[in-house]
DNA sequence: TGTACATCAGTGAACGCGCGTTCACTGATGTAC
DNA sequence: TGTACATCAGTGAACGCGCGTTCACTGATGTAC
């Protein structure tokens, strides 16, 4: 399940994704060869492209293979069943957030001082504001990776079970143990942390790019980023 | 739009919306007159009853017509297309949320002392208590109400263009205000205060019926909640 | 180095399904005179 | 009080569509000898 998360489609930038995992993409030239040569990551692509425009829903078995240039039936070569194809495409769009979320981090590491406490607390807003951004810049790949009806195990028993790889629950995992490390979150509150942390920055996501939020100004989402994340600082 | 709002669906409680709006709702038992009676209504009851068992995808026009016992097209008399009845499902569905809320409301105002503060902060939490209970309880009918794509105005809009109605955002809204006025928050905070404190029960709602928090147990959202609230609480 | 053969990625055609929506219509209703 | 008639809620049949999935198959590959 989240074994398939080492994907070539992962490994690249966010956007390398889309347009360049595997041979044809979204353009259906006409193979030259009789085999494919990378038809999984082809149809993940185009998965994955269909999901950016129009969110879980818009991926469509079919639809992927035509733009893989291949006929419909070729798709169970590779993919159980459409549910198969949605939990990859669910897990690429986990991982694309994960980078989301990196490079924000990664970004307020370097602006960081010495202080422990500062960095941790940086970090953690980074978290917030990598993970914003990505639902703000990628509805459709956040919704996918996101509100998957039936995708198989939720992130806290994957962690458990020690499931590797760099999700986004790990990421927040990670941000929170650099606060209890710093001594700025007491143990006693550590635990499920990652639950109400991840609820307000989720929460702002969803409500606005597709709940009653929706169409909300950029400004408006601007400051309440901000002051939800201050609501997660100070109230953690 | 939430004009619609004032439908016979929504007067009654909870659960009489789906069993009794109109004449014959799931039983297909066959009209003895011509005119159906209360089409609309059956119809709406219908799609209240298919949201409620699969979300806003699983309100289908021709299984509504099916349930009301009429044929498919007789739906166009009462509704323009299918995004129409989603449309009066959602807002039903933000209506039975309303109620939920306004249950707990006031069970916690029949609980609460003479201290005005204290009565404030208890009415915040019996609005995100029974939001989220709601969003346990009727999983599907939830996501009608706060994920329908392209439902027309946002929450805020709808608040300010003065759109009578007892909605989810109302209700919070008046505890705030509530807030406000007990003097926990000082006026400079409650600017949009209703978008900091939604995120987080919307997001924890969002997590565990349709996220990667799925499957969570039922002891763990039951004291992820009362942490939201507290992490609210302190937060604002 | 050459050949037989197992493997399996892709083909081609078809299936059954159920959807939303449109057409020209018919039957019951209730209002105007 | 009775009748003509406009209204409009529902009928019946059909449309085009695109989906996921299954069937028996064929063609290229690469490995064993």
């Amino acid at each position: 399940m989240s074994g398939e998360q080492g994907d070539a489609a992962l490994d690249a930038a966010p956007n390398a994704a889309a347009d360049g995992a595997g041979a044809a993409a979204d353009t259906p030239a006409p193979r030259t060869t009789y085999r494919h040569g990378d038809l999984r990551g082809a149809l993940l692509a185009a998965g994955i492209e269909m999901a950016r425009r129009g969110g879980p829903d818009a991926v469509v078995l079919r639809e992927a293979t035509r733009q893989a240039g291949v006929t419909p039936n070729a798709a169970y070569r590779h993919f159980a069943d459409r549910q198969a194809l949605l939990r990859a495409v669910s897990d690429a769009a986990q991982g694309l957030a994960a980078d989301a979320m990196e490079a924000e981090v990664a970004r307020a590491a370097a602006a960081s001082g010495v202080n422990t406490a500062d960095a941790a607390r940086r970090m953690l807003r980074a978290v917030g504001t990598g993970y914003l951004a990505f639902a703000r810049d990628e509805p459709g790949l956040f919704r996918a990776a996101f509100s998957v009806p039936d995708h198989l195990a939720n992130s806290m028993d994957a962690a458990k079970a020690g499931t590797a790889g760099r999700t986004p629950f790990q990421i927040l995992s990670a941000a929170l143990d650099a606060w209890a490390a710093a001594g700025i979150l007491p143990p006693a509150r550590r635990a499920n942390a990652e639950l109400y942390a991840w609820s307000a920055v989720h929460g702002l996501g969803m409500l606005v790019i597709d709940g009653p939020l929706r169409g909300l100004s950029a400004e408006l989402v601007d400051g309440a980023t901000v002051r939800v994340l201050d609501m997660v600082e100070r109230g953690l």
